[in-house]
DNA sequence: TCTACATTTCGCCAAACGACGAATCAAAGG
DNA sequence: CCTTTGATTCGTCGTTTGGCGAAATGTAGA
């Protein structure tokens, strides 16, 4: 129940949803990710490392970067469940647009 | 986007869910709902207000007893979505098998 | 009308949350 | 080795959450 309850809780926040639905278009290191919510990084951080023990995100490190992308085989069965379900959800959201077109604008190596 | 948080949120803590779990058995008034958890009537009834904003669930009245119930054909799409899922997940969970367990000792007309 | 009882609302408190900036950690490149 | 830069951790602040008890509300029945 614990772990139902808090996959819930990280998907009960609009930014980590933004996130989430970023993340749908292609892997993104912190500083995009960072760059399109316009919020500060450690908040970012922090927000990251929530969807992560929620085994919704996974990470891999390149570099300097750390490249987060979407779980695509969660250990977590309600993060497994959800995952597809909020790919199909929330793809006219006006917010999940923006995001998405200012993702266009970004790319990782003139912007860090 | 904030329907989908709100919906999650109200699924993101455990006595919310405990209320959703014994709910699938049956309906229930709120004091039976009370006498389950052992929590305050303040704190069951504000839960209780919480799931029915989500559109997880419904009531009726009948007499001086409310009558809460599993919503069957929520307005919100995302709750839609979800009751069904929780209706096949923590059927194993030794909180549920508890509470519901519990419920079978009791009935409103001796407790209430 | 008065009483009893189920439920809700209100006011309060402690804990958790989401945000920030400053300090720290880690990896690349001079 | 030192600097730069991406990311995380830490400390703080204001808000929200989840809990309670007391008071208010509503309904049934005496």
């Amino acid at each position: 129940m614990r772990t139902l309850s808090k996959t819930n809780k990280a998907l009960s926040d609009n930014n980590r949803l933004r996130i989430l639905k970023i993340l749908q278009v292609r892997p993104l290191c912190v500083c995009e990710i960072t760059a399109v919510l316009q919020l500060s990084p450690s908040t970012v951080s922090k927000h990251i490392s929530l969807l992560r023990e929620a085994n919704l995100i996974g990470d891999r490190k390149e570099g300097k970067w750390v490249i987060c992308h979407l779980e695509e085989a969660p250990n977590n069965h309600f993060a497994a469940t959800m995952l597809p379900l909020l790919a199909t959800w929330l793809e006219n959201d006006q917010q999940v647009l923006d995001d998405r077109s200012k993702l266009t604008s970004i790319n990782r190596l003139e912007l860090c």
